[in-house]
RNA sequence: GGCGGCGUACCCAAGUGGCUAAGGGAGAGGUCUGCAAAACCUCGAUUCAGCGGUUCGAGUCCGCUCGCCGCCUCCA
C-alpha cells in the first residue's frame, strides 16, 4: 500500500488517485532563467523517484510540468543580454533538460511553457473577476484574499490578523491588503505584453501553474509536488486561485522536498558554495553518484550536500556495479536454490515496502545491500544456480527501474579498449608461462594508465580508475 | 514573534512504543592470490544532544533545557 505525507493535512495518507488507473501529477518545474543548481536537482530526482515508483505500482502517470519562460528575473536579464526573451529562455530550457539526462531523471509526459498558454490564463482571471475574488487596480489585477476564506490552509497560516490590521507600505501597486498577491500584472513598457479585456500586461508567477496544471491535468490533480520553499505563497496562491475559480478541491496529495544545503548553510553565490550540477561533474564527480546522494536521504529531510557526500556514493554504488559485474561473469552450475528464490522474493518485497512508505529511499538502499551481502555470501558457497542468477537479475532491474543507477550498455562499450584488452591479454599469457616479471611490467604499465586489473577464477578483468 | 523540522557510531543515514538500534563510507581482522591489487566475508553504538515524566516496556509519546536549520519576501 502506497503512501505518502500530504503536506494539507500533515499526515502519512494512502494513497489512492480520483480516477485509478489514471495519475495526474504536475510539478512546479524551472524559471529558465540560468542553470539550475544542485538544490533544484534534489527536487527534481525526488520528483523522478515519485514518478518512476507510481509507474512501477502500474498506474497511467500523466505528469506535468511547468516553464517559466516570464517572469521579472528571464525578462530583465535577456534584456541586459541584448536577446529576445525567447531566445534567452529557450537556451537555459535546453540545458535543464541536458541536466536531466545526465542526472537519468525521466522527463515529464507534459512540459508546458508560460508564454503558450497566456489564453488559458486570462481566461482564468476572468472567471475570478466575474466571482468577485478578483479586483482590477492601477491596471493591474489582484486576487482577493479576504474574499477566500480558506486561504491559509496548506502552509498553516491564519491572516485574519493582518487582514484586518496593520498594512504594509505597498509602494509600486495599490492593493486593498498587503497579502493580496498579483494575477495580472500591468503593461509596462518594454515589457512583452499581451491584450486582454482587462487590461493589457503580462501573468503573474502564481498563475501559470493553476492554469496549466488544470488545463492538462483537470480540475482536481492528484498530486502537486515542488520544493518546501513553494508551500508559501506559491502553492497557497495556487490554491486560491484554482479552488476560487472552479470551487472544486485543486490538489488531493501535495508532496513537498525539504532543503538542500552545503557545507551546513544555505546555498548562494555570495558565500561560494553554490554549486550547478556541471560545476561539480567538471571537478570529476560522476552524475550518478550525485544521482544517488541526492536519493540517499529522505526527501522530507535536509540534507547537506557535501563532496565528501558524493565520493561516500560513489563508494557504494561502485559496491553495486561490482555485484552485478561479479554476478554476470561467474561461471554457475544449472538448476536453482529454494533459498535463493526466498532471498529474491524476500528483497523485492522490502524494496518496494521501503518505498511505499513515503518514498524511504534510504531504506530501500539498505535492502539492496542487504541482499547483495546474501547473495554474495551464497555465491561463495556455491548455492547460486543460473536460474538463481536470472532471479537475482530480475530483482536487480526491478530495483534500477526506479533507482536508474546501473552502467548503461554504451557506456561498458564505451570503456572497451581494444589497446588495454590486448595488454591484459598479453599478461595473461605471461602469467600462465609464470613469467611473472612481465606478468608485473604490463600490471604497472597498465596502472599508470589508469587501470585496475583483477585477477578473479573465470580470468583477468579490468576497470579504469 | 508565528508556523514547521532536525540533533542516532569517526563521516553519511534508516528507525512512525516491544525480538540482540538497518544500510553505506572509513577503519580493523580474515579468505582468495605467484606476489600484489581488486573483490568478498567478518567485526565495529549496553546506546540514540541533556534532564525529567508517561508506560509492564521509549531512540520512538509528553514537558523542559541546550544546539542547529527552514518558512513567514523572489527561491526547488
Amino acid at each position: 500500500m502506497l503512501r505518502f505525507h500530504n503536506t494539507l493535512s500533515g499526515r502519512l495518507e494512502p494513497f489512492t488517485p480520483l480516477h485509478p488507473p489514471r495519475v495526474n501529477m504536475y510539478s512546479c518545474g524551472p524559471t529558465v532563467h540560468d542553470y539550475a543548481h544542485i538544490g533544484n536537482f534534489r527536487t527534481f530526482v525526488f520528483m523522478d523517484i515519485l514518478q518512476r515508483t507510481l509507474r512501477a505500482r502500474g498506474y497511467d502517470l500523466q505528469y506535468i510540468m511547468n516553464i517559466t519562460d516570464i517572469d521579472d528575473k528571464t525578462i530583465a536579464k535577456s534584456a541586459a543580454a541584448g536577446v529576445s526573451l525567447a531566445d534567452y529562455t529557450e537556451k537555459y530550457t535546453a540545458a535543464f533538460f541536458e541536466d536531466f539526462d545526465t542526472l537519468r531523471i525521466q522527463r515529464p509526459d507534459v512540459i508546458c511553457k508560460a508564454t503558450e498558454h497566456i489564453p488559458e490564463m486570462t481566461r482564468l482571471v476572468q472567471i475570478l473577476l466575474d466571482r468577485g475574488l478578483a479586483y482590477v487596480s492601477d491596471g493591474s489585477v489582484y486576487f482577493k484574499i479576504a474574499a477566500f476564506p480558506e486561504y491559509g490552509k496548506l502552509s498553516k497560516k491564519d491572516f485574519d490578523g493582518l487582514r484586518s490590521g496593520a498594512r504594509v507600505d505597498v509602494d509600486e501597486y495599490d492593493k486593498e491588503n498587503a497579502r493580496d498577491f498579483v494575477l495580472w500584472k500591468g503593461k509596462k513598457e518594454g515589457e512583452p505584453h499581451w491584450e486582454t479585456t482587462f487590461g493589457d500586461g503580462r501573468p503573474g508567477w502564481h498563475l501559470e501553474c493553476s492554469a496549466m496544471s488544470m488545463a492538462y491535468g483537470g480540475q482536481t490533480l492528484d498530486i502537486h509536488c515542488g520544493g518546501a520553499d513553494l508551500v508559501f505563497p506559491h502553492h497557497e496562491n495556487e490554491i486560491a486561485q484554482s479552488e476560487g475559480a472552479t470551487g472544486e478541491t485543486f490538489v488531493r496529495f501535495w508532496l513537498h522536498s525539504e532543503y538542500l544545503i552545503v557545507n551546513g548553510e544555505k546555498m548562494s553565490k555570495s558565500t561560494g558554495n553554490f554549486y550547478t550540477l556541471r560545476d561539480l561533474t567538471d571537478k570529476g564527480h560522476n552524475p550518478v553518484a550525485i544521482r544517488y546522494l541526492l536519493m540517499s536521504t529522505h526527501y522530507r529531510k535536509q540534507l547537506n550536500f557535501t563532496e565528501e557526500g558524493v565520493r561516500q556514493a560513489q563508494a557504494a554504488l561502485d559496491r553495486i556495479h561490482e555485484f552485478v559485474d561479479n554476478l554476470g561473469r561467474r561461471k554457475l552450475p544449472a538448476g536453482d536454490h529454494r533459498d535463493m528464490t526466498d532471498l529474491c522474493d524476500a528483497a523485492a518485497r522490502r524494496f518496494d515496502e521501503a518505498l511505499d512508505d513515503d518514498l524511504n529511499t534510504a531504506a530501500a538502499q539498505a535492502a539492496l545491500f542487504d541482499f547483495i551481502r546474501d547473495v554474495n555470501r551464497r555465491l561463495d558457497a556455491g548455492e547460486v544456480g543460473e536460474t538463481d542468477r536470472a532471479r537475482v537479475m530480475a530483482f536487480i532491474g526491478k530495483m534500477d527501474a526506479v533507482f536508474d543507477i546501473l552502467p548503461a550498455a554504451d557506456d561498458a562499450a564505451a570503456e572497451a579498449d581494444a589497446d588495454i584488452a590486448a595488454l591484459v591479454k598479453q599478461r595473461e599469457e605471461a602469467r600462465r608461462t609464470k613469467n611473472w616479471a612481465e606478468a608485473d611490467r604490463i600490471r604497472d604499465e597498465l596502472a599508470a594508465r589508469g587501470v585496475i586489473l583483477k585477477d578473479t577464477p573465470e580470468g583477468t578483468v579490468w576497470k579504469k580508475n
